[in-house]
DNA sequence: ACAAAAGTGTTTGATCTACACCCATGG
DNA sequence: CCATGGGTGTAGATCAAACACTTTTGT
């Protein structure tokens, strides 16, 4: 029976569950983290994982994944992106279940810590996450991987800053992220060129005694470059 | 009601239709072109309309655009690739139906022209794509574009060539995906400085009366840049 | 002999890398 | 006054871009 046969007949076609799962990474200031939650059901009740949700309604994915976080972290606007689709035929014991995984960035001071404890979350280093229900921690590892190469060539990681920033923090970032050392003078530099700060005059002196100098990003020459892409290869 | 309220009823959820729809890129030796299919039944039987199939059966979503592009191609082994979900709830008139579009890239003289025949199928230059069914042009669109960036970081445009192939070819190729001429001095300086080409004594002689000599792929040295990824920033 | 495509190197500017010291301040 | 983290510049290497002529051979 070939696939391509049938496709006409839409009312003899097999209904699958949709589900969307989501990646959530926070930086707290020092370490890129992820937020994991405690699985409410069976099976794998007690377990960590992912935040997910069937998709019912008439939501897009897309949109049941901002929903998902908005549930979670009370956080609206916030970096979203899709992954990729998990679909191996036994991945879920429950039933057959398709996920399609989304990652988000967001500013770990933001979220709504009330929500998050609702939901039994907690919020993980990336080389201390524990073992996941289901093939979550493959959604983890690819979400890890493209999150380091999409951060190269596109100004996302500031949406896991608040708005204003010093850049020894930026650069904590960064180094989390691509888990290496970075020379603070060429990262200011190749940073700086980009034109995308607005240096204020105010300081955070919360780190050090002389202060360092808060930035906030210039947003009009920031989405131009959010949709152009740029060479971020540091 | 939320999304994440209900998560744990697998037996309450709505089930969906799933899809796979299929951006099947070709290269025949001048263009890069989009195999496009004569859609065989309502809404909109006749149109133009990208190759795709509704999940069924145990296969993964990956199984099943390997499977579509088997049947209307007859090939296998092909590099094939996820672009994204596309979950819009009115997308489809028929019903609720989410697709995950997937693109290929295949040599364009390997395929099985009769299986092509049968499907009603014809290759469009990229300049020339007709209006297609549904969110199939925006699926295109989306997929030119992961075209052009992931063969800049990945050596995936040599699946568009024969096993065999000239330099001048590649160029040909690299060009039309770019949509911009070349320097053939930079060209192939950058392109055989990334050694993975093999070249032998035979020249093809088809496009020129010096003819130009055939190369084929180091498999091995490919298959390392594949997974670590490189700059091919032409 | 000539048309048509293949093949080949060099120079210039831009960018990346490595590297070490002074500054400002709170305690 | 000193410990701590913030801030700055330069030289050398590497890489990208621009550019034009010679070679081969079928007709």
């Amino acid at each position: 029976m070939k696939l391509t046969d049938t496709a006409h007949m839409y009312n003899v076609q097999q209904k699958i569950l949709v589900a969307v799962d989501c990646i959530i990474f926070g930086f707290d200031t020092q370490n890129l983290k992820l937020l994991l939650f405690k699985r409410k059901v069976d099976p794998f009740k007690g377990d960590w994982s992912l935040i997910g949700a069937f998709v019912k309604g008439n939501l897009s994915i897309n949109d049941a994944a901002k929903q998902i976080l908005f549930e979670t972290t009370g956080l609206k606007d916030i970096y979203l992106d899709e992954l990729k689709t998990y679909s191996d035929y036994n991945r879920d014991p429950g039933d057959r279940v398709i996920s399609i995984a989304h990652y988000s960035l967001i500013s770990i001071n933001d979220f709504d810590i009330e929500k998050v404890e609702e939901f039994d979350a907690k919020w993980f280093n990336l080389d201390e996450i524990p073992d996941l229900v289901l093939d979550h921690n493959q959604m983890v590892k690819d979400a890890v991987n493209r999150l380091r190469k999409k951060v190269k060539h596109q100004p996302i990681g500031f949406n896991l800053l608040p708005e204003y920033f010093t850049l020894p923090k930026l650069q904590r970032l960064y180094e989390s992220i691509y888990q290496r050392e970075l020379d603070s003078r060429n990262f200011r530099k190749k940073i700086l060129s980009q034109n995308i700060l607005i240096k204020t005059d105010k300081k955070d002196k919360s780190e050090s005694k002389k202060g360092a100098f808060l930035y906030c990003f210039d947003k009009d020459k920031f989405d131009i470059l959010k949709t152009k892409g740029y060479n971020f290869d540091i």
